[in-house]
DNA sequence: TGCTGGCACTCGGTCCGCGCGAGTGCCAGG
DNA sequence: CCTGGCACTCGCGCGGACCGAGTGCCAGCA
């Protein structure tokens, strides 16, 4: 119909000006600036059905519209033009990413680019050590029943434990050891490593199996939650920017949410690669949150994320912006962790 | 005098009261709330010659005074009693840090441990590369002419490098590359490892040295500003706090500050072990600190401090107390290093 | 000489009342 | 079904008045 139709981009625009002026739209600054071909009345009719419908609402009495949660989320789903990024914004992800040196500064560089790109806090997740498989295992002696584990898995990220082992070991145990474990785990997805290690205790020659068993043991821990996921946090700067218009009061508990970490991973393990998820108001479960959104999209090659990746702000965003950027940082580390 | 003597009484007495209540205090409040033995009348006299020597200042006419950067400054350095901690705090920190599982765990938790303790933004440094030692050196290959170097340190960091090796290599000669590297460097504190280099190229068997050059050029570049020094940042949420109060419009370029690093890391590079180092307001030199105060002290056993560990926060801030958490983390800190 | 109580003065914060303007809903007409 | 007109509502900003905290100064007292 061709009512719902125009309804839709009255949405829209009220979507649109409200994300850059930050203030209530009403009738006529909308019919002004968007040509919607119709009078400001017609405007406020639809603008009353909208409002009926939950899309939007207004402050106060007599003041202009601001969308809803529900509008915002009509708002996204529509949004079927993705904007391209500019070539501008091309060349800085280049030159941003370009140089680094390994993936602590990988990730760094991404996070300081993702919220330069879109003034929002941005945030990255190490690759998930689950789904990355063994580059290297070393072990180095400390002491004779001390050894320090050091894990590298094919997407860099490195990991240490140190391991208590039952019996005095020499040099050439060690290496011996060294070798055993890097020939059954080499090459291995971490998250199939627990169904090798039975087997590989077993088949250990005798003097091996206790350090065997205790070394798999400690690599199996770095595993489980919270250490086995890691979040880089950045461009928090930017929730300063208009902190009090658009988190009155929770500003706060956003910086507190945002620091806790889980509550971000939580968000982050339902993205999939390649689709970029969207989290409006409400819609997120944490309390500090209800206020903000979140755009996040799995990195890394294949069928599988190896992480994700994403920046939160106000409700009040220019999601098309950010989606872009989101997916266009995600590629680019997909790509770089792929090539290392 | 006996005048000088009750003039730094009532200094002191402002500086505590406004930390504690954030409103300009009066010379009837004074004499209400700390003993000070003489008439509002009196105080006002001395708070007239405190103003006049710049210890305090009134933000407005008829409002209480407020301290200056100076007036903090006279009286962190008249800070004789060092508040001691509760024993509350002592367990808290044990039970905080126990448990830590590798170096970035440690200071994480102490970090996080830091900002509770003294609801500040705390900040620690990892233990700088070159004042170091080498564990032991790692090459995995990656293709026939790239090599993975991986570093680790006494401390606990792990280093890694991609190196590109200027002939194709074989499993055997890796592992004799490996030996000699371990053999010339383990043990050696990376400060000295410059020294090193040279001899070594010189003394190895020739099919190594190119490789043996290689490498030791990776090696040298990690220890390398900035990547050498890596720091933890928490508590950014205590700063939303008052942040209109304590930081009117500043807090922005506050967070901005932060989060580059570089600022922090250079108000670092002077903090010796032991001694806690104080910056008050105007003292720092960057721009967006000129409203804050950092506590600063170095941690690691011996003469030099691994790296540095400290709080950001307004200049109205506890500094007896702050400064105790301070140094109290920073021994604990210190000990698990020392131990591992 | 130094402390004290009293007093006049200053001035920022708060409250109140008012007018303005943006924005709305409704209605009659095209 | 759209449009122009109109009466109505309210939040915001502005200006004035009041209030109270705090000060500086001064004369008196130990």
């Amino acid at each position: 119909m061709a009512h719902d139709d125009r309804r839709l981009r009255v949405l829209r625009a009220i979507v649109q000006d409200y994300v850059s002026t930050n203030d209530p739209v009403g009738s006529k600054a909308l019919a002004a600036r968007y040509d919607l071909g119709v009078s400001p009345a017609t405007i406020r009719n639809d603008m009353a059905v909208l409002e009926e419908e939950g899309y939007i609402t207004q402050p106060h009495t007599s003041a202009g519209r601001v969308p809803t949660d529900k509008g915002y989320r009509f708002f996204v789903d529509r949004l079927s033009a993705i904007k391209p990024l500019s070539a501008a914004e091309r060349k800085a992800i280049e030159k941003f990413l370009d140089g680094a040196v390994d993936l602590h500064d990988v990730l760094g560089r991404s996070v300081r680019l993702l919220a330069q790109l879109t003034r929002q806090v941005a945030v990255v997740q190490y690759p998930t050590l689950s789904r990355s498989a063994v580059r290297h295992l070393e072990l180095v002696p400390l002491s004779t029943s001390r050894l320090l584990l050091v894990l590298i898995t094919d997407t860099g990220r490195v990991e240490q434990r140190v391991v208590e082992v039952p019996v005095d070991t020499e040099a050439d145990t060690v290496a011996e050891l060294r070798t055993t474990l890097n020939a059954a785990f080499t090459g291995a997805k971490l998250g199939e490593a627990s169904d090798k290690v039975a087997d590989l205790v077993e088949s250990a020659a005798p003097h091996l199996r206790p350090l065997v068993a205790a070394v798999s043991a400690t690599l199996l821990e770095t595993l489980v939650e919270p250490s086995e996921d890691r979040l880089v946090i950045g461009g928090t700067a930017n929730l300063a920017q208009g902190s009090a218009l658009d988190f009155p009061g929770t500003f706060r508990p956003l910086l507190e949410a945002l620091e806790e970490q889980v509550v971000v991973l939580r968000l982050m393990a339902e993205v999939g690669p390649s689709t970029v998820t969207v989290s409006i108001g409400e819609e997120n479960e944490h309390e500090a949150l209800t206020a903000a959104s979140f755009v996040s999209v799995g990195y890394g090659s294949g069928d599988q994320a190896l992480g994700g990746l994403g920046v939160v702000g106000p409700t009040r965003m220019d999601y098309a912006g950010n989606i872009a950027a989101v997916r266009a940082v995600a590629r680019y580390v997909g790509h770089l962790l792929a090539e290392s």
